[in-house]
DNA sequence: TATTTTTAATAGCTTTACTCTATCATAATT
DNA sequence: AATTATGATAGAGTAAAGCTATTAAAAATA
């Protein structure tokens, strides 16, 4: 039994007459009479009559065309949900993000991903970089944004944006009213840093051992606000992504100061499994991020 | 897309596993990852990521496959409607009677075919031969349970019983005592008949005939009942079938003599389509009521 | 780092099943 | 009796689906 069979009997039903329905199907008469026989045979079910003047349909018969037609009618169903899935930019899709980029990068780029893609339903993760790749790999989520690292060469990556870090310190600190900084004034300075698990922290590290400053080992923050708010309360300094800067960079007790070039800076990219069959929805997506990010990131 | 294609991808959402899944559809694994990519093709849709260690579903793939589930759910129940109507003696019956069989025939019979067939569901139409020959022809009955008449060749005919008719008279006539009689002895007598188009009228008139009787002219009765009410009435004479007769010969007012053989006779006849697909079902039904009217018939 | 293992895709051939044209058989109509 | 209408049958051709053997690529293991 197959779809094309349940058609044959249906527009057999319809007109009571093997040639008219062969030709309704474009078939030959000899064909659909095959079919209609095998079908007969299949299910052990005399399903008409047949004389040489009338097609008389049985009470089977009946009760089969019109399972049969609930049948095609499903099929077409079928066919529609595919189609409706051809449009990239339409459904679920379950986003990835690190905690030092979600709250920051989502206020610029949701608005505009609900405007220009509004048929995109999003879920958004917040996890640590090991976390979500995990979660990537295994199907669970369907894209991350976060800080490139090394070992992420067997995703697929589209870069996003250079986001350069600034350094944060209390209003109070001498520091405070410097137009920018060199990275390697920093030497022997201590510096605050967040937990162990987050990507930024092992780049903050990374640049505060090149320049010679010192971790502040008293204190790890478990989120940028802590650390933000450390800042403000002890005096101290830190490295924060611009993205969580606000534009005046002074705000709440606290200052922000852009190294001078060149700046260490983290790149965000938006990761997806190689194979992944949304590659087209993901290049769109970036282009779209992209976009949105240096339009904010010029404000500054 | 057939049935089988929808099997396969339902199997491989299940074990996730070309191998494996290939190995639960009795196909090799070619066999299957070929019509998957057939079914992506056709759908135009990626169904799913492969990798040489991953099969994940894509949104589309699972929407697809909870859809699949219900089309094979249905094609399963078109299988067992199939099923249930391989039982002859289940099901909706036309059936078309006359109306001098109907009234008198139907008691014996009923009880009897629910009791046996409890899952036939039967529909009575009465109504004289030739609007039932009509729709036995048109399928719009499934059969017949008439008196035999020339030209019914062309239908399939399971005989039922042989009906002999009596001679029906008031219990005031002066032959209302006799235990038998013989046909020619109505020469010159006036016969009351039914109205035209009953075909016991027709076959009534063939027996007066040829014994020299002469019908009356003055009244043509609608029904056997209203035959019967004239007799008493009128104190006339007419042939009444045996079935129609109260066991003990005379009520309300009219007595049933039987004719001296050879009694006139009508054969009551199952009649069906030659190419019905219910024969097995009237051959069962035929023998039911033979049995059954043979018993009734025996008691006179 | 090289080797083995796992897993899906590909190539090439075989088999199945579907379709076609031509013709037959039967019954209804002329 | 001849013609027409209609479905069934026969036989050949084609397309689809199946198989085995092999390849390719990634992961696991040595």
């Amino acid at each position: 039994m197959n779809f094309r069979d349940l058609e044959y009997l249906i527009a057999l039903e319809e007109l009571k007459h093997f040639r008219k329905a062969a030709d309704k199907c474009f078939v030959s008469q000899p064909t659909l009479s095959g079919q209609i026989k095998k079908l007969e045979d299949e299910l052990n079910v005399q399903l008409m009559e047949r004389s040489s003047r009338k097609v008389i349909f049985t009470p089977a018969g009946l009760d089969i065309v019109a399972k049969a037609k609930t049948i095609l009618l499903e099929a077409k169903s079928l066919k529609e949900i595919a189609k409706s899935h051809n449009e990239p930019m339409r459904g679920t899709l379950h986003i990835g993000l690190i905690p030092t980029v979600a709250p920051y990068l989502l206020p610029v780029i949701i608005p505009i991903i609900k405007q220009t893609f509004p048929d995109l339903e999003l879920y958004l993760h917040e996890n640590q970089t090991h976390v979500l790749l995990k979660q990537l790999e295994e199907g669970e989520l369907d894209c991350l944004l976060l800080a490139l690292l090394p070992g992420m060469e067997t995703f697929n990556k589209l870069d996003l944006y250079d986001e350069p870090l600034e350094l944060a310190l209390s209003d109070k600190h001498p520091w405070s009213e410097k137009e920018m900084i060199d990275l390697n004034e920093l030497s022997g300075e201590h510096v605050l840093m967040l937990a162990d698990g987050h990507c930024l922290r092992d780049q903050a590290l990374g640049f505060c051992f090149t320049a010679g400053a010192i971790e502040d080992n008293s204190f790890k923050a478990t989120s940028l606000e802590t650390l933000r708010h450390m800042i403000s309360a002890e005096n101290g300094l830190t490295l924060l992504p611009q993205l969580s800067i606000p534009l005046n960079r002074h705000q709440s007790g606290v200052k922000y100061v852009p190294f001078q070039s060149p700046s260490p800076v983290r790149t965000i990219t938006l990761l997806s499994r190689n194979n992944s069959a949304r590659q087209v929805c993901f290049d769109q997506l970036a282009q779209l991020i992209h976009t949105a990010v240096a339009e904010r990131l010029a404000e500054y």
